[in-house]
DNA sequence: GCTCTTTGTGTCATTTTAACACTTTCAAAT
DNA sequence: ATTTGAAAGTGTTAAAATGACACAAAGAGC
């Protein structure tokens, strides 16, 4: 028998299942992801956060625990991307030793449940030494390299991405409540990877009905400034529910 | 500790992490899925063919064992639906008792992870007393209630199987080598579940030239024969390569 | 008031979609 | 031999969606 069982199982963590989750933010510009650091022998490295699970927590609480516990934040997007199950994942040496400092059975074999979750940046300024871990928001498209199968996962979570942005309008859980066009068009040029026509982007936005136009104006900006925008949720539900699936670019 | 490591963890299950697949086939009519059936107290209940994995086992190779214990069947399309992950999802009472008579540690915390499959049902007509376990085709349309919560899962494998129709012609993993424009009619009729015009269905399917037809004929029965039909492999794989991705209807 | 920067707007040609009905071919039955 | 039943196969048209494309307007800073 490999493993006992307990009566408080409720507090011990399942030493072969962890989440970890790719948290994507956007600064107007670019998409990037939160990475916590950790100091190495050959320098520093990234990963996702994440963590073992809780024997009697549901795989989606744990994640938003992981994702609460850095951040702080709370009621966040949260969308599955799958199980990472090579059974070499984490025995990189590089990430072993690692391993060994921060787990109770560093050997054990871990299976991995990705998560992607969409904030909005303004939300969480990671603190230059914030008490718990170090994190840094980095651009996506800066990194190279990731600890365990987490670059995987990366490349995971933008396709994934990518994939609901066109069905979905998920998008708004990255910007601020008040938005302008403008940022709304990059937003999906950041995401889809490419550049989209700026009058027909206006033009498909507009027909969904899902942004509805304030009175209000951007202001303090050197040159025209832009209507702001805010996204009509109640109409986005009905849509949603009479089932519609195009938003694709 | 509640794991001991041993040196031979090769050949031990992993009594927290399982696979269950969700395995579908076409009979010309409708979807089926592949179901495994427990003589329970209260009559017979249909499962999810699943199982633990081993611990040095990828995900992937172990969804791809069960799919051949069970069906003999191999290099089966086959693709992860996520994990599930209800720290209650295999505790309802009329589950507990099968649990028993199977699992070497029935109480222990598993988490699923699920996916689905898709087969020519001719490939695998399951025996009525195979020996192994028994096995039976039947239409989704048709399943209520299965045990755990591969009900859930089955609604998951459903809807990951309209979502990637759209996307990706998978669908002829479903049919025979040489099939007929009104097959995959038919197909793509059960799988999206809604009505779709012959005519225009037969336009967008032959403008995508992913189907060659052959010489041959359908013969001997009682109506206008049908032409017969190939998959073109080498022109799919040409799309997909320069990335197609909409073959929605 | 000049410059710089970003906003905001419309048209047209092409492609895609959805709706729709009748003739052809074969096997089986009479 | 003729009829019957059942599915195959085929084209047009109107409406909607897409993609390509260029210039005037508004504000800030100098």
């Amino acid at each position: 028998m490999r493993k006992e069982i307990k009566k408080n199982a409720a507090l011990e963590l399942n030493p072969n299942v962890s989440v970890d989750c790719v948290i994507f933010g956007f600064d107007f510009d670019k998409l990037n992801v939160l990475v916590i650091n950790r100091d190495g022998a050959a320098g520093i490295q990234w990963a996702l956060p994440g963590n073992l699970i809780y024997d009697d927590e549901h795989l989606d609480q744990a994640a938003n625990r992981v994702l609460e516990e850095l951040t702080g934040l709370q009621h966040i997007y949260l969308e599955q991307i799958g199980a990472f199950g090579d059974p070499s994942r984490i025995s990189k040496e590089s990430d072993r030793s690692w391993l060994q400092s921060i787990r109770a059975q560093p050997e054990a074999r871990v299976i991995t449940v990705a998560y992607f979750s969409l904030v909005k940046m303004e939300d969480y300024q990671p603190q230059p030494s914030s008490f718990a871990k170090s994190a840094e928001w980095i651009p996506v498209n800066e990194i190279k390299e990731l600890a365990f199968d987490h670059f995987d996962i990366l490349q995971s979570a933008k396709s994934r991405l990518k994939q609901m942005i066109k069905i979905r309008p998920i998008g708004f859980n990255l910007l601020p409540e008040k938005f302008t066009l403008s940022q709304l068009h990059k937003l999906y040029e950041s995401i889809l990877d490419k550049p989209l026509d700026k009058r027909n982007f206006r033009r498909k936005i507009q027909k969904l009905n899902i942004v509805m136009s304030l009175e209000e104006k951007q202001s303090g900006v050197p040159h025209k400034p832009s209507q702001l925008f805010m996204f009509d949720k109640e109409h986005y539900l009905q849509l949603t529910q009479n089932g519609f699936d195009n938003f694709g670019f």
